[in-house]
DNA sequence: AATGAATGAGCTTTCATTCAT
DNA sequence: AATGAATGAAAGCTCATTCAT
């Protein structure tokens, strides 16, 4: 299953010792940092304990000692992509100066993590095979993540009012699923500038906001200024 | 779409032998319905070709005289539930008088479809990593689907211009989390009518559209009526 | 554990088939006395499954399709131990006069038997460890072949009243004992004919019979006779 | 033999340091006494070096400063357990006025001790596969104690004259295949006294001495008037 | 058209033992 | 005198696939 042999396994990870670490967790790091390499080209029942050991450059008892099993690693994995996810769309909202443009540079955000991890949004969803507990605690995390902006962006009529969960969900579905459709599938760099902006006429109504900031034209307009387009 | 196959699916391998088949052919069919029927309850590693020839009757050997390995045998099934579920949303929203109406109409289709068929759902979220190919054909032909209504209803003003693609591929998003978010995660016979309007109000906005009847006030009027509370 | 290099692995058994045989049921056969091959050499934790179907000439794969698991031969070749062990006592004691005859022929079929299977002779003890069930049943089903013939004695007087199986217990432990100390120890090829005779005296006390040829000095000077030996 | 270590078996390993003993030595008889108490519980091969030296409290690199690996370590402890037992039955029969009275208390003694320790029963009789030798001298130990008594008995007539050691072993014997057969297999707190009465009567007749006293009925009658029967 | 016995590579996991600190 | 991280061989077992019948 999966692409067992588009590229070959990766020998060795490089071990650069961490300051103030010991021995025993920087074995421990080096296993998870192999684990997260071996996912990225194998899936989930390809990536054995075999593979990951050899990338690590231990032997495949020492495993054990910082692990219970397949499942557990998988999970502090999937953990860390949650927390690098979440990291980089927060960061890439930084400094908005309104909600719509906190979506749009979140979104973006959420598109470059996409492209430079194409295979660990690859992981991201197999846990819900692997491991459903870990999954939900994915979305439910991006979630809560909008929740406090929507509603206060509800408070002061940037946003129409609603449940500001169900809208949360129905966001980050649509930014998955364009990033699915033309990324991850067309292997792309980027989401062309024309389905972005598509994608942005869309997101704009479904924020509904009343202000003129938020309207379709004004974000449009917006966007082409900064890409040096004319208006 | 005409329709197809309105036989209900099978609770267990029934060899009811089909008028005028062949029989090699019944052979096939057999295996086709035992291997759906396993991918119910076991995901595709732990679906053996075993599980799947023990179910359907017949030695494991003869497997191999109809398909060429476990993952061809998958992506029929998936092509088959890529059928039922179109035609699911296809004849839900048969009738409807307009295009939010029409959408209120699939989703509610999708959402039942989804309730009575929660171990498919997982299925073809495994085709993924089992059979990408498989993935994007069922998504693609959703989308399909949805592309000329959308452009119709565009061209009318029902809908608001743009992409119908990216409309597309954003509905479906939508529906597919709210789906998983309150269905399969609660394990839930529907999704609470409460959250179901509210992703209406989204919806609505999203298709964006300028006629009375596509305002949100109206439609959660509408429902409201339907379901015999007063306005 | 065990001695591991006293002896190499078998290579191979010798494959007869059996007349009207099946190849099923001759891979089952064949595994089967591999087993036992093996278990001479290797106590249990070193019998491999490896080492099994090694000198069985098959694939260890094929193990599986015979037997659930280690333990499950294991159970089978204890069974079949049990049978030949109390088969050979059975055929000894065939044609013995009286109680006591029967009873030294029996004893000296047992000491035939450990001379020839010394190493089998340990399967069935370590039997204690593996597989209790497997255990009680083999001492059991000696101890049941014993009950009747002493409840026959003692009616005729030939045996002292008493509980017969308490008697077959205590007749059972104590051929044991010396088999396993002056056979299985001292890897001799027979019991030493003072020791027998020493131990038939206390066997001819246990039975405890009134007639004149039960008493220690009968036995004795018959079984000298029978060796030639002047009395 | 004197009345060495007098203490009752630890239920757990706590360290009360012993007067006047090092560090080292102090080290070594917790990783025994650690050894002991997990080979209650685990088989020679489920009682890993790790339970043992958890259980003792110190890292697993310490347990080879000590031992030069588990069979050495096995063989300590069944070494100690055969001091055990053989102390319970002396003990036991000491004060007997006959050799009978010993022997009937000497079993009385042993059961107990079977009883109280049904685990550690299994340890010694594991001891044939793990460690033949230790194996050997345990049984040998036990045969030994009993040669001179019953040599001293043969010279008195109290025992019928005989090779004393063929049958000590024969006694031991019948005492442990009781115990087996109705402690460790019923799982009882004793051998009902009805089997130890007719046991009792089997041995009467096995040590065949001359003396009143030591006739069957006389046995039989004198346990009776312990238990408060009439007579 | 069908069988089903046989394969063998591959998996996860355990554990006695070593050795640098 | 003690540590505990690391080892690596070996175990039992599964399963997609093949092929002689």
């Amino acid at each position: 299953m999966g692409p067992p042999d588009r590229r070959p396994t990766p020998d060795r990870t490089v071990d650069v010792p961490v300051r103030n670490e010991k021995k025993g967790e920087r074995t421990r790091r080096k296993l998870l940092e192999a684990a997260e390499q071996v996912l990225v080209t194998y899936d989930y029942h390809d990536a054995s304990i075999a593979k990951i050991t050899e990338a690590a450059g231990v032997a495949q008892g020492t495993f054990y000692l910082y692990f219970s099993g397949k499942k557990d690693i998988f999970d502090e994995v999937v953990a860390e992509l949650n927390r690098k996810v979440r990291h980089a769309m927060t960061e890439a909202a930084r400094g908005a100066t309104s909600r719509l443009e906190a979506e749009r540079l979140g979104f973006a955000g959420f598109f470059r993590f996409t492209r430079e991890h194409p295979a660990l949004y690859r992981v991201i969803r197999q846990a819900e095979f692997v491991s459903p507990s870990a999954l939900r605690n994915h979305y439910e995390k991006i979630a809560e993540g909008y929740f406090t902006p929507l509603q206060d962006a509800m408070a002061t009529g940037e946003v129409a009012p609603g449940d500001p969960m169900i809208l949360a969900w129905s966001l980050m579905a649509v930014g998955e699923a364009i990033g699915m459709r033309w990324i991850v599938w067309d292997e792309a760099k980027e989401v062309p500038p024309e389905v972005f902006d598509e994608m942005m006429k869309i997101i704009t109504r479904m924020l509904g906001g009343s202000s003129t900031e938020g309207t379709t034209e004004a974000v449009v307009e917006q966007t082409k200024r900064r890409r040096g387009e004319k208006v």
